[in-house]
Order: structure tokens, then C-alpha cells, then sequence
DNA sequence: TAGATTGTTAATCGATTAACAATC
DNA sequence: TAGATTGTTAATCGATTAACAATC
């Protein structure tokens, strides 16, 4: 194990690994090679033992890696055993979509609560995620900490959202807002899901070609 | 103009230039250095310069680049002009999500229909936008050509309708199932929206500090 | 044991940054 | 004009790939 800082190009790389570590596990496969895995996952083996080797040693020479472990290595470095805790700000559509479609506790994630402005949503429950009055945010997670924000309320609100977020001790922001954030805390992380911007690469991509 | 291919990382930049560009517009700036640009966005002067000049040269010595012409440059780059056409594949919570609050326009494009199998919603208007049954889709398409297919459905329904789209001459797919879609086309284009690999590269990053 | 495959070091490739002549 | 700032070439940095001794 190394000690120099991880890459970006890393980092993005790791949720791929561990998903197609889960497939193969599901399907039931002991071991792969970083030669098989890399061919299923469109890398070079090398890239693969080279990005293995910024956490560990993981493989064994002449066997490759074990499936079961090694998903659960990645696991570990993803953070997904540390119990992380999140709540949704803004209960609209895209927020209930999040609510009651993704599944946060397949990445570890556990979804704790949700805030909202609008009477008509609040106090109501959805698929067991109860909707609270936006003022009793800092309340709540004065009872209930949270690590993580999961940011869905109108552009326009996620400035003040993110500080109260911020200051009520979460450290780390899902922006699905279309706002780029400028809150600066020590060791407050913002991961944008800028849908926009990925919309316009497309857009890019088909229009360039013949 | 030189005539390489773009990086990827480049092509990751053109979103945030345009997103800049059209703040800096819509605030009245008229003119902006590639220096004064570099720090509101946190790149290099280099690197943006670096960037445009695969496009074009758009800036004058001295004076800098015009706003609104480079927006504008910035835009036909990305394909914004071309009267993209796009139609929403599932209306589920995700799907009305987008349908109702993502402004597809302000990307450029036209989102034309939504289909789904569900009766209940099938037949509907959803901010303006007709829901049609699926089976549908092949005759919708041939009197209205569309060149992206945005995947709100269910994974498992994912793969069929991938193929569906791509046979009916759909050139782009935004995909926001977490399957890893394998279609094969001549210039098809897939750019995923993995919600879970962004959340557990948000769970690393702050898992990782102290 | 012999074959397979690792982790790591070295080589290559590509992307970012720096430098600067050209020029508005 | 003089100062500012471009587009581009060269230098640097970092990430990917290749090679290989170590070893299961």
C-alpha cells in the first residue's frame, strides 16, 4: 500500500470496479485475473493492477484475485461500511424520484429523512422516508447527524440550503441543483450531477460525426 | 482550427464554458481574457486557450474574447443549433422529473414525446409533452425523427428498448438505468448518468479525510 | 514442478502548463 | 504607440501501458 493521493481518474474508476465485481459475484464466479476483468471492463490489465495497488495487495500471483474479496475490499475503500448517513432536501419530483426509486442502501448509503417548504408533502412518508418542515433541519440533525446532503430543492434555494447543510455538520454535498456551490468548508466535499452538462456532451458527440 | 481529435477532457469542458459564458453574458459583461475566464472557473489561462484553439481562434491579441460571439462559438461547437430532438423512454418518477423541471431547450434541444406502458399515464400530457404507449415508438419515430433517446425505464426493460431506439435511427442515448448498456451501432453514442457510481464516489471522497 | 499471474519499476503516451513571438 | 493578450510551440507533469522479477 502507497500513501501518495489517489487520482481523480482513480477514484471515478473504483464504483465501475465494484459493480462489475458484484456482477460477477452474483453470477457466482470465485476468481478473476486483472487480464479477464480488464477485457469485460473495456481496461488494460495493467491499468487495473496499477489502480488495485494505490489501496493494497489484493491478488495472489499465478491465481488472480478472489471475487468475494476482493468486492469487498472496494467496498471498504468506496466507504460503504462506514454507515453514512444522507437526507434529501426538496421533495419534488426529482427528490421523490430519488426517494423512491434509487436504492442508497446499495451503495451503503443510509436515506434518513427528507425536508421540504410545501405543506401539501410535509408530514407525509414516502416508501418510509418521512418529509419534514424545512425549519427543522438543523433540529433534526442535531438529533440525527448526517454526513451527507442529497441536494434537490430549486437552484434558487441551494445556496442557503448548503450552508445550514454545511453547518449542521454534513460533509458532503450531492448538488442535482444546476447552481455551481461556493461553500467553502475545511474538508467539505461537492459531487455535481450536473445534468445539463452531461445532456450537452451528448449533444456534442452526436453532432460531430459524419 | 486544427483538425484532431478532441479529448474527452476537452470535451468535458465545453459544458462549463458555455454555462459560464452564458452567466457572464446574461451579467452584461461584454469582453473577458482568457486569464479573467481561468480564475472564475478555476482552470488556466493556458489550458482554456489550449482548448478553444481546437475549435477555432476566437479571441483578439489584446482585447480578449468577445462574450457573446464566443458563447455563441461555444454552443454550435457542442451541437446546441442543430434542432436535436429527444424522447423520454418511461415516465416514472425520474422521467416526469426531467419531462416537468429539466429545461432539455436550454441545452438545445426538443423534447418531442415520452412513452410508457403504464395505462394509467399513457395517453397523458405532461407539461406539454404527449405520453404514448410504447408500442408505439417504431411509427411515432418514422413520422418524427428523433436523434436522442433519454432511458428512464427500468433496468431490465433497458436492453430491448436500447435496441428499439438505435433501429428506429436514434443516434444518442442518455442513459440514467445502472445497466451498462452493450448496444452495438455505428456512431451510437451512450452517456450514462450512473447516480450510484457518483454517490459512492462522494461516499470515498469523504470517507477518506480525517 | 511448470504455468499463471501478481505488484512494481520503467517506458510511453497524452494532457496540462509555461513561454513567447505575433499583433490588436 | 505601448500594453495587453492571443494562438501556438516547447517543456513539464501525470496517467497509462509495457515489461519483468517474484512467487503462488
Amino acid at each position: 500500500m502507497r500513501k501518495q493521493k489517489v487520482s481523480t481518474a482513480v477514484i471515478r474508476r473504483l464504483p465501475r470496479y465494484y459493480r462489475h465485481l458484484n456482477d460477477l459475484y452474483r453470477a457466482g464466479v470465485e476468481r478473476i485475473s486483472s487480464n479477464a476483468l480488464g477485457k469485460s471492463m473495456g481496461l488494460t490489465a495493467s491499468q487495473i493492477r496499477q489502480d488495485l495497488s494505490c489501496f493494497g495487495e489484493f491478488g495472489q500471483q499465478g491465481y488472480g484475485y478472489n471475487v468475494e474479496s476482493l468486492r469487498s475490499e472496494v467496498s471498504d475503500i468506496l466507504g460503504m461500511n462506514r454507515g453514512h448517513t444522507a437526507v434529501v432536501l426538496g421533495a419534488g419530483n426529482l427528490g421523490r424520484a430519488l426517494i423512491e426509486n434509487f436504492h442508497f442502501e446499495r451503495s451503503g448509503v443510509i436515506l434518513a429523512a427528507a425536508f421540504d417548504i410545501d405543506r401539501s408533502i410535509v408530514g407525509r412518508e414516502l416508501s418510509g422516508v418521512q418529509v419534514y418542515h424545512a425549519d427543522q433541519l438543523e433540529e433534526y440533525l442535531s438529533l440525527h447527524p448526517a454526513s451527507i446532503g442529497v441536494l434537490t430543492v430549486p437552484g434558487s434555494a441551494a445556496p442557503r440550503i448548503a450552508e445550514r447543510l454545511v453547518g449542521a455538520g454534513v460533509r458532503g454535498l450531492w448538488n442535482f441543483t444546476n447552481i455551481e456551490l461556493n461553500v467553502k468548508a475545511p474538508g467539505l466535499v461537492v459531487e455535481d450531477v450536473h445534468f445539463a452538462d452531461s445532456l450537452l456532451a451528448l449533444s456534442y458527440m452526436i453532432s460531430e460525426e459524419p
